[in-house]
This record gives structure tokens, sequence and C-alpha cells, in this order.
DNA sequence: GTGTTAATTTCGGCT
DNA sequence: AGCCGAAGTTAACAC
């Protein structure tokens, strides 16, 4: 990985046009040939980058460049399309290169399949005599993250989202409409279970007769706390 | 901005919990406080981050560290949640300080918001007699990108992407079904306008009774320029 | 490899 | 400040 600070301006062409005005940035060549171009603030986003397969050349500035003050220019050209970075640098003010090795990678815990474990568990907190039938219940256009029955025995389909938007609203739509054609499981109702749901994704499912369900991770996981210290 | 190449591990505690074995990385303190630690490898996104606004404290190893080699430990604090990274530093290859300024910005052309712009500003493109109604016309369900009418005075509901996909006819689908349910409106035909359209997304519109436009970003700037100079 | 869905998404625009 | 949708989204997973 070479890491430099640089006073640079940046033009990309691709998918979009976008330009960078002189400044000083840090930039990133990473062991892939990627390259990130980092202001001092914002988010993880760079400024401007260049995403893997690629190539980074350095190249000679013309003349006008030359005179504009230019001692550099990096030329990343991606490998399987048209997307280019050229970075015009003027001041170097650090260049180092460091050998970091393969990285182990991240362990994550918490997202949403640890949701859909967690509801899946405590079903009834969807109401009394709910019964699981099974997670993942799968369907001839993909799987429904899990299939239950209400007290009275009707089959219930469950969407679960960490945030619920319209999608997922679609989605549980598409799984409904099926399943109510099969006579071994109609009549079909179903939930939308989520952190968060958006407005416009509950409209759209009460229109469609779909309860929504806003769930809390915490008291689920609570619940779950609770239930291992009891029994 | 500080910028240091380190073996270290990382803990992560927040809307979930995520772990980074111990390997040589490259961490950035930008200005705001804000972390990014990066692997050598991958896209823009780090390993881990904190996100502004968030402060860093530079503590002592407690002795279990110490034990296991820990020489310096940056407990990173979000501000307005309780999220918290954690990062045990071992060994420090790199570690230098660097003031940037602040950044003048991306300066972007040719986004979704652009091409928006200039297709209302031309609506006639579409078609003889075609007028603008308004721009993000607001249903329940979310706002149309432009409501205009035919040379008949027939609503026409467009929907506009920079690429057009399958997800762009089913949301222009869900605006149509829900604004031909309202009398003021009803008849509403749609238009679903893109640089770039791709078959099935074509198919499928089409086979709604959607019509297909393909919308050339620099016609539409050069339409717009040649006005300007005209008028 | 292709397509679909989630994400500690981030970012910008508007109410 | 919150809500909503786009993004040069990226990343993980299924088929």
């Amino acid at each position: 990985m070479r890491v430099v600070i640089a006073t640079c301006s940046v033009d990309y062409e691709g998918r979009l046009n976008a330009h960078l005005p002189l400044a000083t940035r840090l930039l990133i060549v990473k062991a892939d040939g990627s390259v990130l171009i980092h202001s001092d603030g914002g988010s993880y986003k760079p400024l401007n980058w260049m995403a893997p397969p690629c190539s980074m050349a350095e190249i000679e500035p013309d003349e006008t460049e030359v005179t504009e003050g230019v001692t550099a220019v990096w030329n990343v050209q991606h490998a399987k399309n048209e997307d280019r970075l050229r970075v015009k640098l003027h001041v170097i003010h650090h260049d180092s290169a460091h050998d970091l090795g393969v990285d182990p990678g991240l362990v994550k815990d918490g997202v949403e399949a640890h949701l859909q474990k967690l509801l899946a568990e405590h079903i009834k907190t969807l109401g009394e005599g709910y019964t699981l039938v099974r997670r993942e219940y799968m369907t001839a256009i993909g799987p429904v993250d899990i299939l239950a029955r209400d007290a009275k025995g009707v089959s219930v389909a469950i969407e679960i989202k960490r945030r619920g938007e319209i999608d997922g609203v679609e989605q549980l739509t598409r799984y409904l409409e099926l399943m109510n054609r099969d006579p071994a499981l109609r009549p079909v109702t179903g939930v939308f279970a989520a952190q968060v749901i958006k407005p416009q994704a509950r409209t759209l499912a009460e229109d469609r007769g779909i309860r929504c369900v806003t769930l809390d991770y915490d008291e689920l996981k609570g619940i779950d706390t609770s239930m291992h210290r009891l029994f």
C-alpha cells in the first residue's frame, strides 16, 4: 500500500463525469491497484476513487500541465470498462509504501439473519397462540423468511427486514399471491416485521391487508436472555 | 489528518458487533475525529470505521492487554449514540499528521436530477403537444418524477432513471396503479425514460403498456445550450 | 458468472 | 431535524 499526501486536482470519466479542484488530499494506492482519494472530513466514502481491477500508470505531465505547476500525472484505468481517473499532482507532501499482507477479514454479529432467528424463537410476540411452521419456507419464487400459524390455525407469511421499505412489501406481496394459489396453504395472511417501517411502506402494506409489526431487537434479545436464565 | 500504519486488532460495538483479528492495517484519523481502518484490498469501503461526530481518546492498555503485546488503545466514541470502536495497537510502523485544509468538494455532471431537470424543460422531446404539469408529483406512495399531459390532455406519469432496470418499471407500475384510481387524473399513461434501458426492463414495460424512451443526455444538454443561444 | 438483497450503507434534496 | 430516494453505491449470498 502506497500512502501519499499531495496537493492535486482530479478528473473522473466513466458512468458520470466528476472533477475535484486543486487542494491537498490523501491518496491511497492499494496492492490491487485501486486508488482512493480522501479529504479530511466526510464519512468513509472517498471524494473519488477507482475500484479494482485497474492499473495505475505514472506519466509525465504535458507542456501545458507543467506551466500550471503539475509535477506528475497518475492515469488510473479500469481493466474492464472505460472508467478513467486522472490525478494531477502539484506538490507531494508525503509519500511512503508499506507491506500490509492479507487481512483476515471482519467477523460480524447481529444482522437480519439474527433478527429472523430471534423472532422464530419468540413467534408469540406476534400474538397469543402463534406457532412456528418453519424458517426460510421455500416457494417457487424464493424463500419466505418465516411461515407461522395464528391461533385459528391460519397460515401467516412473515417478511423480516431491518428497515421496512417498499421493496420488502412488494416481496411479501409476491409470496402471498403465490402461496394463496396453493389449496393446502390457503388462506395465507401477511406480516411485515422490521425494526423501523417507513410510512410509505406501511401505507402500501396496510392497503394490501398486510399487518405491520415493529421489532425491538434488544427486547427480543432480552426475552432470549431471560429464557436462558429461567430454564 | 493523522495517517498510521499499524499492526492492530479492532472491536466495534453499536448497531452490530464486529471484530477484526490482529493484522497490519492503515488507520486514518480525520480532522472531525472520524476513524477509518483500511486493508490493502477491497473497494473503497473500510474494514471498519467510526462516522462523525465522534471523539478519539488514546488510552493506556490494561495489564492483560500489555501481556498480549498491546502498546496503545484508541477508544473512539460516537457523540450521539452508543457506537464505540476500540483499536488495540501492537506495533506502529508509521505515524504522521498533515494539515489538509477544507476541500472544495466534488463537481458532478450527468446524474438523474440533471436528467429530470432537462427533460422537464424540454418535455416536447416526448412528443408534439406535451406539456409539463409538475416535477416530483406527490402520491401516497412517493413522488412521480414528472407528471405531464399529452397533446390530447391525457395525464402521463414519467419515471426517469439513468439506467433503466426492472425496479424502475415496477416503481412506475405502482404509481400508475394508484393514480388510475384517482377520478381526477384517470386515465394515466406511463413513460419510462432512461439513458440506457435493459432489454428485460423494456419487455416488462411494453408488456404493461408503458412507453420506453431513451434519453440522450448530450442531446438534451445541446438543446438547452442552443436555446440559451437563441433567446 | 449472474442476479438478488442487505448495509454500521453514505449522500443529497426537500419538507 | 427527519424522511425519502439515488449511488460511479459495495458486499454477501444464492443459483
